[in-house]
DNA sequence: AATCTGAATTTTGAATTCATTATTAAGTAA
DNA sequence: TTACTTAATAATGAATTCAAAATTCAGATT
């Protein structure tokens, strides 16, 4: 194998793909607000693009769920109501268990050990009251369970809900007691996880999930 | 409320959104074959349509999973591989146990009944050793239960799953002893559903899909 | 003959143009 | 004024055009 194989190629993404991200990141963080119709030409001219790959990239956000296409009237982004949230975190419970039972049987001693320590750094996070970089840590322990999931597939829906769902935790301001709530299933996690109790772990991320969204209804 | 409102608008889908029925039910079909390039232009002209609806629904079925884009060198059909499979079923084994639950929670008399009836049927063919008139009234089951559950999005998702796996479908001729087993499971899923045992039913599910699995895997 | 080079062709990505539909504005009649 | 028409404007949907990249293929070189 010579040195050339490890080069990587050029990829220069093409502009309907860097534009479902932009867009994508303009509605989780509110640049774009629910029920606004998305000016497709005005958006064009900000990022510098013709239509073609902008009207390309809405009709993936459509099909994605974060827009909605009216014939002949353009784009919305997409309202979230509650009765989306009640269907949305069933389903995000569900994949999250399947998640953890699959993390059990895969996850590897160095998964294991980030797992701890992001888990001990999310604790100080915890102490501190510093909500931002708990929540930073909280996502990144999904995340580590996730990739020790070892399903792309199962990672990519779950990424694709989250979105959806990212939209409202502004609304969620977590009280006191949740917070304490959500820290001890985080113990619970890390315990099924070291023990490798597939079957427990997913009981705890549903239940994790569902409390979650019991926070989150109160604010609406 | 007057007559008029239950009126239902004309509506006239975009040429994009035909087109990506079109493109997914020929995929289904194998009329584009898995690994195939998609021949871009000829489609265009046999379809009647231009370039710019065609590519739209190319990035949105490539956004499903269906085509891999390679830039500058158009799409192509992705082929399915085992490990494909072993990603998609654990995850249709807990959406339909999800939907089991769920519906569980939420069935009708009336499709309790109609559920039954549709048994039935599929017992009949099963008798008839009519196999796709098996799998039609097994597929309407599976549907009605997903009716049931009342999760628009969850059903979008085991939807979009099912037109990846029903490709490898085909590959899968069910011996008998199989098709025994999937009608038991069958019996189970109404015993489930007729008390009510959403825990239970949704155990079944899972149990039935991995089953499922297993015969796949033996093919490939 | 096999391989390499580079021009011709084809295909793709993206901008532009065109036709149609919706929206707004202005004018008219009650 | 208020409601209704109709003309002007703007938007959307789709075809076409244009530039850049890939592919093909003829000819040159070893």
């Amino acid at each position: 194998m010579s040195a050339l194989d490890r080069v990587t190629s050029i990829k220069r993404p093409s502009l309907h793909e860097e534009l479902i991200d932009r867009l994508r990141t303009m509605i989780v963080e509110g640049v774009l607000t629910a029920g606004e119709k998305v000016p497709e030409r005005a958006l064009c001219e900000k990022l510098g693009v013709s239509r073609t790959p902008m009207r390309e990239a809405l009709k993936v956000l459509a099909a994605d769920g974060l827009l909605t296409l009216e014939p002949n009237r353009g784009a919305r982004v997409r309202a979230i109501t509650l009765d989306d949230l009640e269907e949305v975190f069933p389903l995000m419970g569900a994949l999250e268990a399947l998640a953890g039972e699959l993390a059990c049987a895969n996850i590897t001693d160095a998964q294991m050990t980030e797992l701890r320590q992001t888990h001990e750094l999310m604790l100080e996070c915890f102490h501190a009251s510093d909500l931002s970089g708990y929540f930073r840590h909280n996502q990144r322990i999904h995340e580590i369970i996730m990739q020790a999931a070892g399903n792309a597939t199962l990672s990519s829906m779950v990424q694709s809900l989250a979105v959806r769902v990212r939209r409202a935790r502004y609304l969620a301001n977590m009280s006191s007691e949740r917070w304490q709530q959500a820290v001890a299933e985080h113990e619970e996690i890390i315990m099924a996880l070291d023990v490798r109790d597939g079957q427990r772990l997913g009981a705890i991320l549903k239940r994790h999930l569902a409390n979650k969204f019991a926070t989150v209804r109160q604010w609406l």
